[in-house]
DNA sequence: GCCTGGTGGAAAGCGAACTTGACACGGGTC
DNA sequence: GACCCGTGTCAAGTTCGCTTTCCACCAGGC
């Protein structure tokens, strides 16, 4: 597994009461993107995660951070 | 070219007078991404990006910015 | 003129991000 | 039981991030 961050995607889309399907139409993205990154299997580029910070409202930094348990160095 | 966002690592570098070489070893990345980030080859995984923001002290939001020139929305 | 060192740039290969398509599970409606 | 919805996962294919490898430019020593 190759995830670098954790991210509260899960949480800020059950706030607002969104399928991965609803998310991922808003994010313009395939639902198996926005699943895959809920459930940790990889972590979205950078324009993506631009997106998804822009879809709720918040910056980058709210959505995703650094997890250093996983972080070799 | 697939760039979709701007980024001010060039300008950032020079403040600090870093070369690609002394910012690509801050980031334990190679020169040569560096390199392809600065000249808008590509834009960095999201990690990479959060590793960029730290080595300069500045949110995500204060290096890369959405380049709304190229997304058709 | 020739070699060396330090900078910036580009092509090829590998793995990761993302796609479409399919299948399985649990819950609600009829 | 049959159908729809939301979710989780796998397979196969394409594009992109990153590394490795190689090239060009400029300055200095001999």
């Amino acid at each position: 597994m190759g995830c670098a961050l954790k991210n509260r995607l899960r949480v800020l889309r059950a706030e607002r009461d969104w399928s991965q399907q609803e998310l991922a139409d808003r994010l313009s993205v395939s639902r198996q993107s926005v699943n895959a990154i809920e459930t940790g299997r990889y972590d979205p580029s950078l324009p993506l995660a631009f997106r998804i910070a822009d879809v709720f409202g918040l910056a980058i930094e709210q959505v995703f951070e650094p997890d250093r348990e996983r972080q070799t160095g």
